[in-house]
DNA sequence: ACGACTGTACGAGGATCTTCGTACAGTCTC
DNA sequence: GAGACTGTACGAAGATCCTCGTACAGTCGT
C-alpha cells in the first residue's frame, strides 16, 4: 500500500484545476498553505467528513500532484508540493490561493452586511 | 432567450477552476486568449464536437464569468472575460493560461521524441 | 415567404464524482 | 499480545458531468 505520487514533470494542469475546483478541497488547501512547513496528520484538517470521503479527496489532490502524504508512526502527515508545483506551473497556486483568500473575504463581508441589517 | 452572465462579484472560484479544469474548455479558452480583442463564432473554435456539445461547454464557461457571448446578426460571438476576471482574481488567468501552454510544449515535446524514436 | 444557417433547449444515455459504511492493515501503548 | 488509534480499500447509492440527437427560435439571403 504505497501511495502513488507524480513526478512534477507528470503533473496536468486538468488533474491540478479539478482538484482545486472542489470546495471541500480548496479549503483543505488554504489551511495547508498557512503554515505548510509542517505536516498535518490527515484527520485533523476537516471535520463533519466521513474518513472515507477525506481519503477520497487525498487521493485526487495527491494524484494531482499538490499534496505530498508522508507516513509517520501511525498518521500521515500531508503538506502541500507548493516548491514542486512552482517550478511546474509558476504562479498558479498563489493565484488560486489568493482568489480563494478574496472569495472567503467576500463571504465575511457578506455575513457582516448581513448581521449588521439583521 | 436572454443568456445569464454574472458580474465580476459573484465571480466563483470554484466555478472558475472547474470550468476551466476541462480540456476541451481550457483548449478554448486557450485559443481565445490568442486574440481577445475579437470575439469567435461559437462553431469556429473546436470541429469534431456536436453542436449541443459545445452548448453545454460555453454556458458552463459563461456561467463562471470566464467568456461572453454577445449576439451579432445570426451568431453569437465569444470573447473572454479577461479585464473582469483579473481585476476579481489577478494573475489567476494569466497562471492558469501559462500552465496550459507549458503542458502544450511538453506534449509536443513528447511527441517529437517518439517521432525521433519511431 | 422560403430555405439555409447559427446556436440554444430539451431529453436521454453513459461516465465520472461525491459521499458513506464497513472491513482491513499498520502502529502505538499498556 | 490485546486494545485503541489512524488512515486506506472496497463496494454502493445518489448526484453531477459529458456527449449526443432532435427540435426549435432568430437571422440572413433570395
Amino acid at each position: 500500500m504505497t501511495l502513488f505520487h507524480p513526478a512534477p514533470e507528470q503533473f496536468q494542469v486538468e488533474n491540478v484545476l479539478t482538484a482545486l475546483g472542489n470546495p471541500t478541497r480548496l479549503e483543505v488547501v488554504r489551511k495547508l498553505a498557512h503554515d505548510c512547513e509542517y505536516g498535518h496528520p490527515c484527520g485533523t484538517l476537516i471535520t463533519g467528513v466521513a474518513k472515507s470521503t477525506l481519503t477520497h479527496h487525498w487521493r485526487v489532490l495527491r494524484e494531482a500532484g499538490v499534496i505530498r502524504q508522508e507516513p509517520a508512526g501511525r498518521e500521515l502527515l500531508i503538506k502541500l508540493r507548493r516548491q514542486e508545483m512552482d517550478s511546474r506551473f509558476p504562479g498558479l497556486l498563489d493565484a488560486v490561493l489568493l482568489a480563494a483568500a478574496q472569495a472567503a473575504d467576500s463571504a465575511e463581508t457578506d455575513a457582516d452586511a448581513e448581521a449588521s441589517i439583521a
